[in-house]
DNA sequence: GATGAATGAGGATTCATTCAT
DNA sequence: TATGAATGAATCCTCATTCAT
C-alpha cells in the first residue's frame, strides 16, 4: 500500500484518465498523520461527538481546507483511527491477542491479554473514545462498529482456544460479554491511578476469569468448575 | 447561567407541595411533567448531546421561552430527570434494592436486583442515556455523577449484607465493578430481542454472582468459596 | 389564514399537544415580509444561486437564525416569493391575465396580456430570476416548476378561448412555446431602456400574434388567415 | 489574477500552430483539449455557477495546478470553450449559417438554419449552457457576451439577405429577437424527447418564420406579406 | 510542466439561550 | 406565565486559487 509509492513512474501520467488512489506525496502522508494525531487528542479530550472538523484542523495547525483533503468527513477520521489503531495492536501482539498454547491456565492467559489491552489503551487513550459506542445512536457508527467487529473476533479467537466445544452463538455472546466488562472495567481503570488504578485491574481481571472459568469446562490444564469434582 | 442552577433543582425538590396553595403550582407541575417526559423521548432518541433544547419544548408542545421559565439549563433538565428516576426507582423498590434477609442465597439476591433493574429500565429507557455518561467528559456530568453516586450507594447497600467484613474502599471498589458490569450487560440487554435477550440476562447474572461469589466469603446460607470445599 | 389568529384563546393552551401551525405574531409576519423583500432583492442582484443566506439575513438586518426561524431553507423562500408573486397576479388581474370576451381581436388580447406582464415583471424585478430556469439543473426546481406551471396554467386559458378546438396536447405545447418567448422577449426588453425598450415590446407583441395568428383558425373576429380567403 | 485574463485566451488563440514547433505544444494542446473537453462535461452536467475548477480538473484527469497552468480562471475556461465552439460551427456552416442564395425562401431558408443549429446543440449541449447566460449578472459575462456578438453577427448576415432594406437599428433588434427566439425554442426542444421534440422543432420553425415573414417585404421569391396579394 | 498540498473566507444550517410582548 | 422572535457564534463542509516540490 505504502510500499510502492515510487511504482507509479512517468509513463502512466497520461493513462491516468480517472482511477482514484492518487498519489500521495510523502508530506501528505505527514500531514494524515498530524491530523490524526490531532484528532486523536480532540476525541479524546471533548469526546467524538462534540469534536469539531476545525477544532482537529485548529489542534494540527492546519487550515479545515486541509483537513479535508483528506478525509471527506468526520466520521472517516474516525474509521482511519481505529484502523490505524487496530492495524499497531495487530503488529504488536499478533492475531490471537494471546498466546494459543493450550496447556496455558485460563488465569494467566487473560490476565495477560487484560495486561497489554490496558497497556495500549493507556498508550492510546482514544481507543477508549472509539470503543465506547457513541452517545448518538447511529453517528460514528461505522467506526465504532468496525472496531468492535475486530475486536469481537479476536476474543473470540483467544475463546475458542479454552471454549472448544461452545456453540457458535454461545461463543459469540461470551466474546460480547468478555468486550463488555473490559470496556467497562477499562473505564474505571482510566478513572483511577496509582494503586487504587491496580487494584481496578486486578477487580477486572478477576470478574473476567470467574465469569470465564466455568465456561472452560473439561480442558486440559483446567483444575475443573467447582462442584464438578467427583 | 451557573449561579442558579442548583436552586432550581434543588428548589424544586424542596417546595414540592409546601407552601401556599397557589393554584399556578398545579398548572407549573405539570408543565415541568410534560417537558421532562418530552426530554426523557428526546434523550432517549438522539442522546443527550445532540438533543437540543427546542426539539425538547416542540416535543412537549411548548415554546423555548417556557421551558426556560422551568429549567435554568439543558443539564438542569437531565438532572431533574435522574432525581426523578432515582426517586421512583426508591418508592417501587425502597431503599436496599433487594431483600435483606441475610440467609438469601447470594445466587437469587442478585437475580432478583437484576431482574427490577432490567424491568426497571425497559420501562425507562432514559435510564440508560442518562446512566451511560456522555461521551464528552464535563457535559452532564452533573447530572450523570447524581445518579451514579446514589445508585452506587444503594449497591453498597446492597453488598454489605453479603459482604459484612469488606474494608469500605473495597466494599466501594466492588459497588463500582457491579455498575460497570450491569452496564455493560444492560447494554447487551437492550441490544438484543426475544430469546436472546434472555440469554444475556443470563449471562450477566452469571457473571456478577461468579463476581462476587468467592468474595462473599464465610456467610451463613453460601455453599463456600471455590477450594474451601471438603 | 390570518383571521382567525385571535380565536386561538386560553383553553387550548392545555390541549395544544403537537399540532404544527403554531400562531404568528405580528411581528413575525413584518418580518417575513421583509425577509421575502430582500430575497427579492438580493436574488435580482446576484441571482438565485449565488445568492446566500446570510446575505439575505444582512440585507433583511437580521441575523441567520432569524431567517431559519421562517424559511427552512433557500429554496423555501424562493417558493414563498414565487408564490406570493403569483398570488398578486391573480389579485391585479384576475385568472385569465385577459378579458375573455371572444371577439377581443387576438392582436388586441395578446397585446394587453404583455403589457400587464411586462408591468408586472418591471414592477417585480425577482420574477424574472425566478422564471428563468435555475443555472443548476435540479436546483431550485420546486420554486421554478410551481411558477412555471402556474403560468402555463393561465396562458392555456388565456389561449383556448382562441383555439377552443386545440388538441390539449397541442394547445399545451403552444402554451409552452409562447412562455418561452415571452421569456425571451421579456430578457430583450428589460435589457433596454427608454425607447429602444419600447420598440422590443413591440416586436414581442408582433412574434407572439403571428406565432399565434394562424392558429386561431376560423373564430368570429378573425379576419382569417393569410391565403385562406376565398 | 485580471491582468493576465485577455492574455491568456488572446495568446491562445494567435500562437496557434505558429512559432518554432516546440514539442511542449503538442503536449500542451492535449491537455487544453482535455481540460475542455472536461469542461463542457461538467459544466452541462452541474451548470456554469455550480461547475468547480477542482470538479474539471477531475473530471479532465488532472490535477487543479495543472488547470490553472492553462487558464488563469474559471471564466476562461467558459470564454475559450465558447470561441472553439463558435470556431467549429463556422468550419461546418461557413460564414453565413445558411446559404446566401437571395432566390431561397425564408421558410426554406430559416428551416435549414433551425435544423443545423438544433443538430450542433445535440452534438454540443455545452452550447446551451453557455448560450442561456448564467443567472448571475456579472458573471460569466464575458464568455457569454463574446458568444452572443458572435451569434448575432451571423443571424445579422442571415437576415440581411432577406431584409435587404431594413436599418441596421433593426436588422439588429430583428436578430436579438431572432437568436432569443431560438433559445426560448431550443429550451423547449432540449426538454423533450421523440415525436414531442420533433414537434417542438417545427413549432420553432413556425414562430421564427412567422416573426421573419411580414418584415421580408417585397422580395425575389416572397409570395407577399399578408394583404398583399391580389 | 505537473502534482498534490494548502489556504481561508464563505456557504448553509443549528442551537442554547435571551427578550419583547 | 407563555409565547414566538431574535440572536450570533459555532457546525460541517466547499471552492477558487496559490504554492512547494
Amino acid at each position: 500500500m505504502s510500499a510502492n509509492r515510487e511504482q507509479v513512474s512517468q509513463d502512466d501520467r497520461d493513462r491516468q484518465e480517472k482511477e482514484q488512489p492518487r498519489r500521495r506525496q510523502a508530506r501528505g502522508e505527514r500531514r494524515i498523520a498530524q491530523l490524526l494525531e490531532a484528532a486523536a487528542t480532540v476525541f479524546t479530550t471533548t469526546g467524538y461527538t462534540a469534536a469539531s472538523t476545525n477544532a482537529i484542523a485548529r489542534e494540527a495547525g492546519v487550515s479545515p481546507g486541509t483537513l479535508y483533503q483528506f478525509f471527506p468527513n468526520k466520521e472517516a477520521i474516525a474509521i482511519e483511527l481505529g484502523d490505524r489503531l487496530m492495524h499497531e495492536l495487530r503488529e504488536m501482539y499478533g492475531e490471537a491477542l494471546a498466546p494459543v498454547d493450550p496447556m496455558t491456565p485460563l488465569e494467566e492467559a487473560v490476565g495477560a491479554a487484560v495486561d497489554r489491552f490496558i497497556a495500549f489503551n493507556c498508550e492510546h487513550p482514544v481507543f477508549f473514545s472509539l470503543m465506547h459506542g457513541p452517545d448518538i445512536p447511529g453517528r460514528m457508527a461505522e467506526a465504532h462498529d468496525a472496531l468492535h467487529a475486530t475486536l469481537l473476533s479476536r476474543i473470540e479467537g483467544l475463546l475458542s482456544s479454552f471454549l472448544p466445544d461452545a456453540a457458535p452463538a454461545d461463543l459469540n455472546r461470551t466474546a460480547h460479554m468478555c468486550l463488555g466488562l473490559y470496556k467497562a472495567g477499562l473505564e474505571l481503570v482510566l478513572a483511577h491511578e496509582g494503586a487504587e488504578r491496580d487494584a481496578y485491574v486486578e477487580e477486572l481481571k478477576n470478574a473476567l476469569i470467574r465469569y470465564l472459568d466455568p465456561l472452560a469446562g473439561d480442558r486440559p490444564g483446567h483444575p475443573g468448575a467447582p462442584g464438578t469434582a467427583p
